[in-house]
DNA sequence: CTGTTAGCGCCTTCAC
DNA sequence: GTGAAGGCGCTAACAG
């Protein structure tokens, strides 16, 4: 077997043009069966496989798709990544993986090194600290498929697929509410202005309050880090308040683990003293000894959609492009740190 | 901004030859300043960016690398896939990512789609129910390098990275006898035979009661299925034997958290009636109330590694491709449930 | 039904 | 120092 046998090869060796190698190969209607037959054969006997590449630049079209996640040793974004591949995929193409952690020059680095290698797409979760969006204008321009996912940036001909951040906060909220909490405390996380996320499941939470008649109170809204010790410093100061909080929503399943943490060194039970909800449905939320609530991003299916709505542009002309911006719907996983007894 | 510029859109404005914008562009010596400068110029100016395409299909080299692995949402894959891109991407190189779902056949369809993209190069895990390795001779038939990671299977020629899983299973071994264990128990893992990884941790774990005299009993070996529900099973199997266990060695952390909830069920203390020793060092066994000890992996390092073994044989010529096993020393961590008081 | 020609964008001899 | 020509592998248009 040769190195590698191109069409050629098996155009020599049987005594007719690459062209007609070619249409044999792909099926073409004008080709006898004779021939085509013939063609497979020997294409077998050498071995032959098509180049993706000469393909590609004939074509204009690499079949591969760039996709751009902060990390991508993460839960959230490891089952986005594998619901995008499982769909694309089957469709023929390949997915390139680049990593931003939260640097918005990594950012403009990895979309000009996907430009470049000519990728047919690009999905992206938008760092957090996104300032420049100048870069968005020149993927657009170059006419590339260009779709937000998880969190998105208000650009005009840029379509998205994102969770319903403030149904996310309302369902909690109100779940507390249900349980007989009068006092909700929210914990939000700093520094994720740009891309708003957070500020979805705040207005969800103040939503949720006012439609049970319950006074929103700004002190039980605790902005920290999003970490383990953000949920520490937060209980410390829930606790010194005159009212004191009976349940916490948590925009983050790491800050609520910390919290829960400081919650049960100072003896304070979970749920019956503070039944409390977290946000993204960590996996280990479910290991723990009390099972944490939590609400579920189903990354899986955002990854699905993401390579959707990417498909679906690609079927339109280079001019109707629409912009499509799906919500998708999160779900409470209600476990028993949040049923009271 | 025309939608792309080429060398030819650069030459003619200039009204020089589009050989020379080449040699310009890539800072060839015999080319004069003046025009080098000139060049660059006006390749800014039309937002000229090379196509990788045309290079990868003129030289040969895409300049991307395959990555198969069973699944991506998974802390530990995710975590070595973030170590090759780290250090691959640093290099020019993108990575295009696969999953085989540990079916053999999609295996096979991933590395004939990876190597008809004319990748560089396959890193590849290999699926636990590989029987036909004659795949992986077409890969080296092509000269394109193939490495394994974490699981591997013996091919003349294929070079690997993985663990020593025999020192994992005889540090997690060792670390219990210390702690003046007399019985250690180990569960085992089925389903896993053509990669035997769980092998290398049971042999580590006989040699470890071997060094420290104590004499193997078969009895306390008990191969379950991986998940929660096999840890539940071998802590029933466990219980009924005359001589019960005061340690138990996991080959895996999820098995060993459904032995732990069963212990817990059945009031039995860990770690004082039972101490216990993970391996994994899954992201939850630091969260647990009583956080597991257990063997750490260090995916990163195993990508990054991985990567740099890939580097090494793309310098190499062809013919004198040396094969070279990696093997990285895991590491315990030790916490609460592997402490006596 | 098949062969010829041309070109995707780039680089690399070979002349000049 | 620069231009012309050819080719990487494939396909589409145009003849025949």
């Amino acid at each position: 077997m040769k190195e590698k046998a191109t069409i050629y090869d098996i155009a020599k060796r049987l005594n007719i043009s690459a062209a007609t190698v070619s249409r044999a190969l792909n099926d073409h209607s004008k080709t006898s069966e004779k021939t085509k037959k013939l063609v497979l054969k020997t294409a077998e006997e050498l071995g032959y496989e098509q180049n993706r590449l000469a393909l590609a630049l004939k074509s204009g079209k690499s079949k591969n798709i760039g996709v751009i996640v902060p990390r991508i040793d993460s839960n959230f974004f490891g089952s986005i990544i594998r619901g995008i591949e499982e769909e694309l995929q089957q469709k023929g193409y390949h997915v390139m993986i680049c990593q931003t952690h939260e640097k918005e020059e990594k950012q403009i680095e990895n979309i000009n090194a996907l430009l470049n290698a000519q990728v047919d797409g690009i999905l992206l979760s938008v760092t957090k600290n996104t300032e420049d969006t100048s870069i968005f204008d020149r993927v657009l321009q170059k006419h590339t498929p260009l779709i937000f996912f998880d969190r998105k940036i208000e650009i005009k001909g840029v379509s998205s697929v994102t969770i319903d951040d403030f149904k996310g906060g309302y369902i909690a909220t109100e779940h507390l509410i249900k349980q007989g909490c009068k006092h909700v405390a929210h914990l939000t996380a700093l520094g994720y202005q740009s891309v708003n996320i957070y500020q979805g499941r705040l207005e969800g939470y103040k939503q949720a309050l006012k439609d049970y008649d319950i006074p929103f109170n700004e002190d039980l809204v605790i902005p920290v880090k999003n970490d383990l010790e953000g949920g520490k410093l937060a209980i410390e100061t829930l606790l010194k308040l005159k009212q004191q909080p009976d349940a916490i929503f948590s925009s983050s399943d790491f800050m609520l683990l910390g919290g829960i943490q400081e919650l049960k060194l100072r003896g304070i039970n979970v749920p019956n003293d503070m039944a409390v909800v977290g946000f993204s449905n960590e996996p280990f939320t479910k290991f723990l000894e009390t099972p944490i609530s939590s609400v579920d991003q189903c990354p899986l299916e955002i990854g699905k959609y993401a390579a959707q709505v990417f498909l679906e542009q690609l079927d339109d002309p280079k001019t109707i492009k629409i912009e499509k911006n799906l919500i998708l719907p999160p779900e409470l996983i209600i476990r028993q740190s949040s049923l009271k007894n």
